[in-house]
RNA sequence: GCCGAAGUGGUGGAAUUGGUAGACACGCUGGACUCAAAAUCCAGUGCUAGCAAUAGUGUGCGGGUUCGAGUCCCGCCUUCGGUACCA
């Protein structure tokens, strides 16, 4: 409808009703024109960091789920600076990544190309939804001005070592000079071997030989690792990739290879990792995952002689008290010690089971319960609590980078050695009689020991310490604090990403590229396919790999958590081309108050990023060791997936829409994966069944035949008492992606109801850490609050807000919402502060209150939720400046004060009846007054009233009995 | 498997410390205005029985603690996130 008339021709103020698009364009414009969100570095007022995890920016573009946190924090944000504080609140994008490069290999355009388009979008998306970001410190991972410091820390971390006495990083030039003067004896290090030399060893050897010494000790080492290597395709792949041991594209078979791989020394820092947590504001959910995850246990490092080899085998153990039951022993499939110790004999079966492992994945490795699987190697140990010689074998339960990748098994006291015992024939040895404790469970540390030699009839707990020092004495093991965290798999065979600043000569050691010639950018490629072997596609670019005399580039790429590790610093000072921030910009805004984001980042990114942060502060380069001081977690949005699920086809045999070669083809769905119907609620019926008419209609409709065929008669439709064919479909919740055909862009409802409706539906939709699925049913109801909210300004003269003072029950209205959206605010709780607006609305509404002393307070208090109307207001009410660089209005308890108080007056726990009482009357009175209502009589009479209770403000229960 | 979270009307959700279950919305039903529609406004709306007053029942399932349990305890079920190369 044309603003001026209605369909009856009627003249009406336009400006009396509510037309989002007249407000907000202007807004924005003006909001950039006076540089409303530039922050400074210097302030009187105190600092507040408000951080949202940055976006991977793709190809789909921002989906409604994104902004979820985003306007959490915007809200946050804004509501900080109406309280007085100088609040950072930058954006940028995570851009380096395996889809940009997915989408070169595919269509040839540059991942630099793409990600430029891609951020361009994002950008126009984010500027629609109005947030108060600080554009001029935006960040983009792939940026050369950016990742010149991410390849900067990367050289530090190459240049350190952990000092284990010091408890910090040191300079790996201390360690030379120690090992120069006393040999590895005056070192206490973070290492991947032990070494044992003298200082004149150390001078007589190599340059490479002293490389490799080196290598085991600094932060950013060499070592080998496994990658998914998929012969087929030539490349390898991430474990995302991977599905049941086969490509995701193209079902080829994946196997596990070793290559050489940077990693970081991240179980350096464990144990502050550990400690450090217990002085965040993070949520109890989050800290317990992060502490599972380090995984911290105390046990024994022991060692094993293995029968006619010169080697010990080392095991890690937190039961060594079960010693004597340790009738077994189970390496991991990729022990170093496999190939040696196999005998001839066994050699078949064990290269076979080898070859079953490879195909496995850490996540069916651990998940298989029912089937353990394993094999003899032919070698054995020796025990030397029982003086038995006990097998060797292999088992796909043991990883390779857990402990020491061996395990003693002990079938009496462990589930899962007890099932490989069972299944191979393996003795069990009772050593723990629990029958003391009933109820506990395997894995609790009580009972008494038994058939255990000298620690026979000890309680268990004693007996670990027992056995510990017998250990030392022994000479044959010691405690040990093992982590289950592994040192960080920093190689990525790709393109895009981060070049590693090292080169290596011709002997292959490893040299730092000068610090002055970075940023070591990115050659130009035109072809994306990696290189033989695996390799980066750098290793195609010969010049660029051959640019140092004599050197050769290392060609391999960071992984995505090198820039989303340190971004939050850059924010601070995002043009500085002298270091990645200056010292006086860090040491003004220290660190982040406040960081919201998902919590699929829980483990990954937010270890990293705290292990770089430490790292940092052990070089004196940051104030403090934590990066995110309070940090809450976003929910997911997500999509309603449709599914035809196991239509029946001709002869009865379970199949899908449409032929399997069709459906890899057209979306490279997995033959024996339900078919996807994207759209297709408008033609279901009550009992989600499309049936054989609606499925032509659905079929015609515009975008929908992904993946079903249209021809129908070869589809088995089930049959209904009325003839119809039909078939079900299975709603379900998913996430949300491209190739889900899923995607929700925030654009069409900002362009049909307005930035401020659509930050506002986003936060009504729950609270915000639940995920949820995206549905717009519920907008209007925001929509009309926004009409609504809007109209107390206006009657039917126009612009009509009154200077008459409020009554009490007006103050009392507002005063309420104001404490009420405060609260909520502080406890990031945006759903309900949505409701108390639409409440507060609705009562002024009904009082028809227009007086400027209630809606002025109120605008502001709206602001932070819906800056472009109440901008307007704010200007309309006669404001030269924002209402966003207004002052918060301050709650007032006298507003709150009631005469009476409803009582609701509850019989043994249920409602009975209400009463309104003297807020004066004390617990007793009231309990008097209680006894004297109609209802409660009639519940009484007759039976024993046992007592009344009043909570004062709150109930009165009676009660009663037979 | 392991670690973490969630489960409340037809739908999204509220109930902050053990104290009125279903706030606020969506949807639906009826009504007002209109030639009609849209928009707006008013009323009703957990389920079962009943004309009604009312009664019973009700927060994933099974137990328990309590005057009182969505909330606490024990045991399950289901869904989602992570599980180390998606970001």
């Amino acid at each position: 409808m044309p603003p001026g008339s209605d369909t009856w021709g009627h003249k009406i103020i336009f400006h009396m009703l509510y037309y989002p698009e007249n407000i907000e364009p202007k807004w924005r414009k003006a909001w950039v024109d006076s540089k409303l969100y530039k922050v400074s570095n210097e302030s009187d007022k105190p600092k507040y960091y408000v951080l949202d995890m940055f976006p991977y920016p793709s190809g789909a573009g921002l989906h409604v789920g994104h902004p979820l946190g985003y306007i959490a924090s915007d809200i946050y944000a804004r509501y900080k600076r109406l309280k007085g504080y100088n609040v950072l609140h930058p954006m940028g994008y995570d851009a380096f990544g395996l889809p940009a490069e997915q989408y070169a290999i595919q269509t040839g355009v540059h991942p630099a190309i793409s990600t430029r388009e891609n951020i361009n979008r994002y950008r126009e998306q984010l500027d629609n939804i109005g947030f108060c970001y600080d554009w001029d410190r935006e960040v983009r991972t792939c940026d050369p001005a950016y990742y010149k410091w991410t390849q900067w820390i990367f050289l530090q971390l190459f240049g350190h070592y952990y000092d284990m006495e010091a408890d910090k990083a040191k300079p790996v030039s201390d360690l030379t000079f120690i090992f120069s003067k006393e040999g590895s004896r005056g070192v206490h290090a973070a290492n991947s071997q032990d070494n044992s030399f003298t200082a004149e060893e150390w001078k007589t050897m190599t340059a490479r030989q002293q490389d490799e010494v080196l290598m085991n000790y600094r932060l950013a080492y060499r070592k080998t690792g496994f990658v998914n290597w998929c012969e087929a395709l030539g490349t390898v792949l991430a474990n995302d990739e991977v599905k049941d041991g086969v490509s995701e594209r193209g079902g080829h078979p994946v196997e596990k290879k070793a290559m050489m791989q940077w990693s970081l020394r991240v179980t350096a820092y464990a144990e502050r990792l550990l400690n450090d947590l217990e002085s965040l504001e993070w949520t109890d959910a989050l800290k317990a995952m992060q502490r599972n995850w380090i995984g911290r246990s105390e046990g024994a490092q022991v060692f094993f002689d293995i029968l006619g080899h010169d080697l010990k085998l080392e095991i890690f153990t937190t039961r060594p008290d079960t010693i004597f039951g340790a009738t077994f022993m189970v390496l991991a499939p990729e022990h170093d010690y496999v190939q040696t110790i196999t005998t001839a004999g066994q050699k078949e079966a064990v290269n076979k089971y080898l070859d079953y492992v490879s195909g496995r994945s850490e996540v069916d490795r651990m998940a298989e319960v029912k089937e353990v699987t394993g094999v003899f190697t032919g070698a054995y140990a020796f025990n030397p609590f029982t003086g038995k010689n006990i097998p060797i074998w292999l088992g796909e339960y043991v990883l390779k980078d857990y402990g020491t990748g061996a395990i003693m098994a002990v079938p009496s006291d462990d589930e899962r050695d007890q099932l490989f015992a069972r299944k191979f024939g393996l003795e069990i040895i009772d050593v723990v009689d629990k029958s003391n404790y009933p109820g506990s469970t395997l894995h609790d540390k009580t009972g008494i020991m038994v058939n255990s030699g000298f620690l026979t009839g000890m309680e268990v707990t004693k007996a670990i310490r027992e056995m510990f020092m017998h250990l030392e004495k022994m000479g044959i093991g010691s405690k040990k604090v093992n982590y289950k965290l592994r040192d960080a798999n920093y190689s990525r065979q790709r393109y895009w990403g981060e070049p590693f600043p090292i080169a290596y000569d011709r002997d292959g050691v490893a040299h730092p590229v000068s610090e002055k010639q970075l940023p070591l950018t990115l050659p130009e490629l035109e072809n994306f396919q990696p290189a033989s072997g695996g390799k980066s596609p750098l290793a195609r670019a010969e010049d660029w790999v051959n640019q140092l005399d004599g050197m050769a580039l290392e060609t391999d790429t960071m992984p995505g958590f090198a820039g989303s590790s340190w971004y939050f610093l850059r924010y601070m000072d995002a043009q500085n081309d002298q270091a990645f921030a200056s010292d006086k910009a860090i040491g003004y805004w220290q660190d982040v108050d406040l960081y919201v984001g998902g919590t699929e980042h829980a483990v990954g990114h937010l270890i990293y990023s705290r292990f770089w942060h430490k790292f940092l502060y052990d070089l004196g380069m940051v104030p403090g060791t934590e990066p995110f001081k309070k940090l809450i977690n976003q929910g997911m949005i997500t999509a309603f997936g449709y599914y035809a699920e196991h239509l029946k086809f001709g002869d009865g045999e379970d199949i899908l829409i449409g032929n399997s070669k069709d459906l890899t083809q057209i979306s490279g769905v997995h033959v024996g994966s339900p078919i996807r119907l994207p759209y297709v609620y408008d033609y279901l019926d009550g009992q989600n069944r499309l049936t054989k008419e609606k499925f032509a209609e659905y079929w015609q409709s515009e975008g929908h035949n992904y993946n079903v065929a249209g021809d129908t008669s070869k589809y088995h439709w089930s049959k209904d008492e009325q003839g119809e064919e039909y078939f079900t479909v299975n709603i379900v919740q998913e996430k949300m992606s491209k190739s889900k055909f899923n995607v929700q862009n925030p654009d069409e409802i900002v362009r049909r109801y307005g930035a401020d409706c659509f930050r506002m539906y986003e936060m009504f939709l729950g609270p915000i850490e639940q995920s949820k699925p995206w549905d717009t049913k519920g907008i209007d109801g925001v929509n009309r609050f926004l009409r609504k909210y809007w109209s107390l300004f206006f009657s039917d003269k126009g612009w009509d807000v009154s200077q008459e003072s409020p009554t009490a029950e007006e103050y009392k209205i507002l005063h309420t919402a104001i404490r009420k959206v405060t609260e909520d605010i502080e406890r990031f709780s945006f759903n309900t502060c949505v409701s108390a607006f639409m409440v507060c609305v609705n009562e002024l509404k009904r009082l028809e209150c227009n007086k400027q002393a209630i809606l002025e307070p109120l605008n502001v208090l709206l602001a932070p939720f819906a800056p472009f109307i109440t901008e307007e207001l704010w200007e309309k009410l006669g404001h030269g400046q924002s209402v966003h660089l207004a002052a918060y209005p301050e709650f007032d308890e006298k507003m709150m004060q009631q005469d009476t108080i409803e009582y609701p007056v509850c019989v043994n726990g249920k409602k009975r009846d209400t009463v309104h009482v003297d807020a004066t009357l004390t617990q007793d009175q009231i309990r008097e007054l209680a006894m004297t209502l109609d209802a409660v009589r009639k519940y009484v009479t007759g039976k024993n009233l046992q007592k009344v209770i009043v909570v004062p403000g709150r109930m009165i229960n009676l009660v009663v009995s037979e």
